[in-house]
DNA sequence: TGTACATCAGTGAACGCGCGTTCACTGATGTAC
DNA sequence: TGTACATCAGTGAACGCGCGTTCACTGATGTAC
């Protein structure tokens, strides 16, 4: 029964369990009192041990952070992805608000881990790589479904080797935009034109403008009936990515 | 010479400068350190100071930090009405081009007060009244500028009243929704019709939306020309704004 | 103009608090022969 | 299967720090007669 391989399973398991419910605790009081507050010595007393130990899961205070902040950005980019696949693929519109709502969801059940991550930067705290891949789940979800309209046309022509061919002659834009465009496209959006993901770029900062602004006050005594505007809103900026105006 | 007028005077006079000297060391205090590092005892030892007395001037630390609030938006508020009068009042594109990039300028130079009023709230900070006036100052020179287009026709047609004639049937909003529209008309948009209203709602949101994106970092690696992305951004905002596409 | 009093600014010590992090340590759990 | 050793989790004390706020106080400045 305790063989070599069993018992070391044990201690590793334990060991995810603790550091779970670290981070578990860590989030409620995040939840509660904002991540300026959150403190090491206040975790480990409820966690039920002296605060050192804590030192045995997260190597220090900023450590925790960044586990928190991944969480966060697994969590809504899981919500993000969910609701898009529970939508016909074809179905850009209700694609793109099924997301909006989503992230919104996410965004009003847990606002201070929102806050982590879309609000303003947590002084003192630099981002280490590893936050990278979960921060960009919910925009390769955006970038999805714009490659979606472009290979079936429904969000105009779709860009093959031609650079002149961006989808209208009326777009201005620097040769650095340009360039940061086609990395983006490079990066997750093969075929999507640059009028296109300029437009899914300005829908994506609309999206977490919208949310920021209801969640941080901004609205505050000037729209009361939060959930219409915010359909309207994200309803029209559907329609702009979709079929540009 | 040293009346009781002008005695009092002086004292009144050495009491205002002090006041502000202590708001400007906080101000930079804030810009380096942000918000919630913000501690009076700092304050106090660089204005050379004891800690106590600067309870003498701001009866505890939120209050100094209203105090910095209110500045900052009067500060935004102030550099928003100064481009929207650079501009020929029927100039409707130029005025709102005007305004976005002077609030983006205002929050370049200065994060972290942007930050303190636009970002995450402060985490047991309960925002006073006398902040209301300030915080409104950018959304009434928007308004100002619906109002112009309005009259002129420029922006389609305006609201008299007839409660129906909302400038588009297509508007499929709430009634809740719609009495917030009324309000928001009543309180400084006399003349601007709810379609209108919403247009420019979404604007202001994408405004400091674009911002706040730029500033906390999540355009960071993708896009690289922040001045031209912000103004494609803003001139098709202002499309929007003002022609409805 | 001169004096008695009131107001105010600033001092310095103290209260009570919580924080992140380090370190030498004790036991318990796992590993190798 | 049994023993000797290595690894690891958790303890408890300590270091050094800074914070907001209160309070009794000393002088200086302003006010009223």
């Amino acid at each position: 029964m305790t063989t070599g391989t069993t018992s070391t399973g044990v201690r590793a398991r334990v060991r995810a369990e603790l550091t779970a419910e670290i981070k578990a605790v860590a989030r409620r009081h995040l939840a509660e009192h904002g991540s300026a507050a959150l403190s090491l010595r206040a975790v480990a007393r409820e966690v039920g041990m002296v605060s050192s130990a804590v030192y045995r899961y997260f190597p220090s205070r900023d450590d925790l952070l960044t586990a928190l902040i991944i969480d966060a950005y697994d969590a809504v980019g899981a919500a993000a992805e969910v609701a898009d696949a529970g939508r016909r693929r074809r179905d850009l519109h209700g694609r793109w608000l099924a997301v909006c709502r989503a992230v919104r969801e996410w965004a009003r059940a847990n606002p201070q881990e929102y806050a982590l991550i879309y609000g303003s930067p947590v002084p003192g705290y630099r981002a280490p790589q590893d936050t990278i891949g979960p921060a960009s789940r919910v925009s390769f979800v955006l970038l999805g479904i714009m490659v979606d309209g472009s290979a079936s046309a429904a969000m105009g022509p779709a860009v093959g080797g031609a650079p002149a061919h961006t989808g209208g002659a009326s777009l201005q834009v620097s040769a650095a935009l340009r360039a940061d465009l086609a990395g983006l496209r490079e990066l997750g959006a093969p075929g999507v034109s640059d009028t296109v993901l300029l437009r899914g770029l300005q829908v994506w900062t609309q999206l977490f403008g919208a949310i920021s602004f209801e969640l941080f006050g901004h609205l505050h005594g000037i729209v009361h009936d939060y959930d219409a505007f915010f359909d309207v809103q994200m309803r029209r900026a559907g329609d702009l990515l979709i079929s540009g105006h």
